[in-house]
DNA sequence: AATGCGGCCAACCGCTGCCAT
DNA sequence: TATGGCAGCGGTTGGCCGCAT
């Protein structure tokens, strides 16, 4: 493939890792911590590219990988998740614990995927997993359904944040997105947020505003994003109180993507990140949003099983 | 027992976006 | 503001393994 290798190949192994080359990644973590990949490698006496390394530790060698079989648990949480963010696997993997993007990445299209089509074609409803029309789900099983809606839930909150770019583009001194939150914050949403919530300010003051990082401003601001997002699917752009508290308790960071030339055009104009999200839980959860379903309908299990008939 | 085939998964490749300068 | 370096991510590949013939 065309392009130059990431590293030198010269000297540089590749293919499975030996257990000493394991145990030297092991140990020079442990006692120096990763720092750079690019200069790990020959700081750790590795011949072996910095991506290697740190592809093994992060899929292998990190503690607190799970390894062994998914459970109906997990498996739920990944078709929901897949539901709504498609191939973002490591926004899925940051809400399965010891499990890697990678191990999910290779789970769903190994297992996940062809039960659910194969699901899908014993309903001789595979069309309709593809190309979702809300005038035709009437009629058909609950599971297909399910299926479809969660690719119209998926198109409709790229929809809603495409919306809120735009809307948030709009504002007049709103250049960045630490000014974004700012602003929200002092708003008539974010008093009323302070008056509900009193008792939490503190955190929230300190956890939102005096962020000294620019990516920790950018997370602050995305949970705003995320407050307005979650209650538009009605008529309002205005959070409602009660999402509002819940939200502010997630360490999440659903990030806008703000350049003034893709907001509002680009359906894929956003992303999750941190892998201590817990948006993802509360919108799974949420009552009143769009995926209240998802989390408590037995088809939804009858899918994974392929009994769905 | 030998061979072919398909599934699984660890690892690699290349693109994207962030950040420092 | 532009640019280069880097980490992270998702897609793809290749080798191993188990099963069928």
């Amino acid at each position: 493939m065309g392009k130059a290798p990431c590293c030198e190949k010269h000297g540089v192994r590749r293919g499975a890792w030996t257990p000493e080359e394991d145990q030297s990644l092991v140990d020079y973590i442990h006692k120096h911590g990763h720092g750079s990949w690019r200069s790990l490698p020959k700081h750790a006496g590795l011949l072996r590219c910095g991506k290697s390394c740190r592809l093994r530790w992060i899929n292998y060698l990190r503690p607190g990988i799970k390894r062994g079989p998914f459970t109906s648990e997990e498996e739920s949480t990944i078709v929901q998740l897949h539901g709504m963010l498609g191939n973002r696997w490591a926004s899925i993997a940051s809400q399965l614990p010891g499990r890697t993007d990678n191990e999910i990445k290779n789970y769903w299209n190994t297992h996940l995927k062809k039960r659910l089509l194969r699901s899908c074609y014993s309903q001789r409803a595979k069309q309709l997993c593809v190309i979702p029309d809300p005038t035709i789900v009437k009629s058909e099983s609950p599971s297909t359904r399910h299926m479809v809606q969660w690719e119209s839930v998926r198109v409709e909150a790229e929809a809603r944040l495409s919306m809120e770019s735009t809307m948030l583009n709009s504002w007049p001194t709103s250049k960045t997105c630490p000014d974004h939150f700012l602003q929200l914050w002092n708003s008539e949403v974010g008093k009323s947020f302070r008056m509900i919530k009193g008792k939490e300010e503190g955190v929230v003051s300190q956890s939102l505003v005096s962020q000294p990082s620019s990516s920790s401003k950018l997370e602050s601001c995305s949970d705003v994003s995320l407050q307005v997002k979650n209650n538009t699917g009605n008529s309002s752009c205005i959070p409602k109180l009660e999402d509002v508290s819940m939200v502010h308790e997630q360490t999440s960071s659903y990030k806008p993507k703000l350049d003034d030339d893709t907001a509002g055009s680009d359906s894929g104009n956003y992303e999750f990140l941190d892998t201590s999200d817990s948006t993802l839980k509360h919108l799974l959860h949420m009552p009143d949003s769009d995926m209240g379903f998802l989390g408590q309908n037995d088809h939804f299990q009858n899918l994974l099983d392929g009994t769905c008939d």
